[in-house]
DNA sequence: TTTTGTGAAGTTTTTCACAGCG
DNA sequence: CGCTGTGAAAAACTTCACAAAA
């Protein structure tokens, strides 16, 4: 079965709120609920749910904790990924700490940086390599994820070593330029200028309006 | 003439990228080109860059400069937005010296935080408010953009003072929460949670299919 | 009665394919 | 000839509307 982007998105998010809710110790909740918690169509909301069977009870709702139970099952992850990150500056340290960051999906195995401060130590608890070896300590280490959190000018060129190695999967960046990845490396983006100046245009067009 | 949100999301990029080229020099670049290094098909681009009249030459491709100044003008400020920050922690820092934003088209002008070490002091030049105060400071100093950087928990709660003022206009949040704004604030969302969990369900969904 | 699950309809966005122009 | 601009077609995604179940 496949799944589209826009729905994996959502039930992330229902996921996150349903497990709000079940620390709130809310035992049943709507389409309608959900909906309007997240700004999305009852209807959507519906859509999405039984993409992967039924699961809701009509004339009541859905089962807080069976629901989130399901959508966990959906966004399982089969092992624990091994992650580097690249970039240990302002951006990467936030990320270290961020409560996103916080996940059993994944351990932080390697940190990569230029900086002779960092490089050599650990940091976090995670010891920092040269940027220039990201290839061959991947490798070595199994990593699968790269976190990308470097400067825009050394976006292009880490992409690129860290390319070389076999065995890379995915890639997050929050690097605020525009960066070519190999077609069999899965490339996500967070990008932070892009979300900024969409924000501006928005107001612009708000403002003319009104 | 209304834009479509995917549109101006490409038109951010290609912006930014032709900015590149701009500094290396290129004189001349094709839809087929632009769509490569993007990871967006030409047809597409094309169609992006004719939306706002016809820009490029036939059997040439578009000119770099011409283009850049072209699309530099649909995105163009009409002033410079007064923005403020809450939550000073990594992530805030982190976004406060971010290249995203150095941007001539907003200022920083207000920080918010709940640390007793931080209220009261200027960080990085801007001076700190309690979040308690933040209706209040914003409407004193008319500021017209909020960017979220509270940890999860104190989003909602954060966003609900923020709401009461009566100059905010639009919210960017890096909180990684669900949170409800009202209406007539505009709300964008980078969301490192969601961006983080869709990568890893995508990776699971590739390794089934080999 | 309430609220789900879901085909069908509607809307938005992307892609195709080719005319049109330099 | 090469590459843009653009209607028309296709695909993707969302919303509607209602039958069916608790």
């Amino acid at each position: 079965m496949k799944v589209a982007e826009p729905t994996i998105e959502r039930l992330i998010q229902y996921y996150r709120l349903l497990t709000q809710m079940k620390e709130e110790g809310r035992k049943v909740v709507s389409s309608l609920q959900i909906g309007e918690m997240l700004g999305i169509k009852a209807s959507q909301v519906r859509k999405d749910l039984s993409y992967f069977g039924e699961i809701g009870k009509r004339g009541v709702g859905y089962h807080v904790n069976r629901l989130c139970a399901h959508i966990e099952n959906i966004l399982a992850s089969p092992k624990v990924w091994r992650v580097a990150l690249a970039g240990v500056g302002n951006l990467g340290m936030a990320l270290m700490a961020h409560a996103a960051f916080q996940s059993y999906k994944f351990e932080a195995d390697a940190l990569f940086d230029v900086d002779p401060e960092k490089v050599g130590h650990e940091i976090m608890g995670v010891h920092c390599w040269h940027i220039d070896d990201i290839a061959k300590v991947i490798d070595e280490r199994n990593i699968e994820v790269l976190i990308l959190a470097v400067p825009a000018e050394a976006g292009q060129s880490c992409v690129d070593k860290a390319a070389q190695s076999k065995s890379l999967k995915g890639i997050l960046s929050f690097t605020p330029a525009t960066v070519v990845v190999p077609e069999r490396i899965l490339f996500f983006r967070v990008d932070i200028f892009v979300e900024l100046e969409k924000l501006l245009f928005f107001l612009k067009e708000q403002e003319k309006i009104r």
